[in-house]
DNA sequence: AATATTAGTTATGTCAATTAACTATTAATC
DNA sequence: GATTAATAGTTAATTGACATAACTAATATT
């Protein structure tokens, strides 16, 4: 398997302060897209945990949210997949979603090893709100940015990614 | 002290796949600038990585070189700070760079408690080298945009994290 | 029916990163 | 000017994420 870039937890791999301090400029670093893009990617990923904690809620949580609204029934090995973690990680994930009754983990009928997983009607509720809020986020985040500019800068994200 | 985003190592906080895979879209977090960002950045580390791991090097690393080069005779602490990381994790960091010769560490006459760091000739080579890697591998990860894209999304990401 | 494969889980080991505690030097206060 | 407080750096110990391997139950293969 691939070394595996998830989209999960910490974010750490020392590049460069993104928060505050006037301390020691860089520069040299200045000029890098990916250097600009992991400090701006710090920075919004930090409001939006501060913003999901209300929720006692992490984001790797938010997204298996989205992901089972957005595929309702899949497997859990999918989830893996999709999420691009081992299968061991997804069970305490999904216990604790389970637990809280977003979501839940249904037999299936033709093959009894695995389970379809689905968003409980509260777990439905929740992640609209949930949308609502990673998208002030966003804004909140991009304040410094106009509309057409945000626009922008989401199109050529998702030229580089995609 | 602030929750404190470093921007180093790691980078998990499962959000979805970066790579590979036709598995469940979301389609939820598609128009999250966020999530764009993360997964843009995921690529460009990995790509980073890669590149690095030939001078058996880390991202970490090279940024430290960096920001020594650019503020040569900083103290640990100032280090730490720029880093934002925790003073504790900048001795492996720098024992490592000077068991290679990369950057030194000098006892200060005013105030021996501290060290003023500098890098080696042999860092500074290194360095010149690394910093052409990078900017190799920036273009490599956004062969998809034209020139003038790149130094769009390079304004629009400052824009964001200054 | 015997064997191999697969879905999910549990258990174990590794490694990064934060916190606390320690040493030495310097600064402050009486 | 001696005692106390603060600071730079280090070491030690704890936590937590993550991967790998081992295990259970069910299904598929021969």
């Amino acid at each position: 398997m691939a070394k595996s870039s998830k989209l999960a937890e910490p974010a750490a791999e020392a590049l460069l302060d993104a928060s505050d301090t006037q301390a020691p400029m860089d520069s040299a670093l200045e000029e890098l897209i990916g250097y600009a893009l992991r400090r701006a990617q710090l920075k919004l990923f930090q409001n939006l945990i501060s913003r999901l904690a209300v929720h006692d809620l992490r984001p790797a949580q938010f997204s298996v949210l989205a992901i089972i609204d957005q595929n309702p029934g899949l497997m859990q090995a999918d989830l893996a997949k999709a999420l691009a973690i081992e299968p061991p990680q997804v069970v305490p994930l999904l216990n604790k979603l389970e637990s809280r009754a977003l979501a839940v983990r249904v037999r299936c009928k033709p093959d009894k090893r695995s389970y379809g997983i689905f968003l409980s009607k509260t777990g439905e509720t929740l992640l609209k709100e949930l949308k609502q809020i990673a998208t002030e986020s966003d804004l909140d985040s991009t304040a410094a940015l106009s509309v057409a500019e945000r626009e922008e800068l989401l199109r050529l994200l998702k030229k580089v990614y995609q």
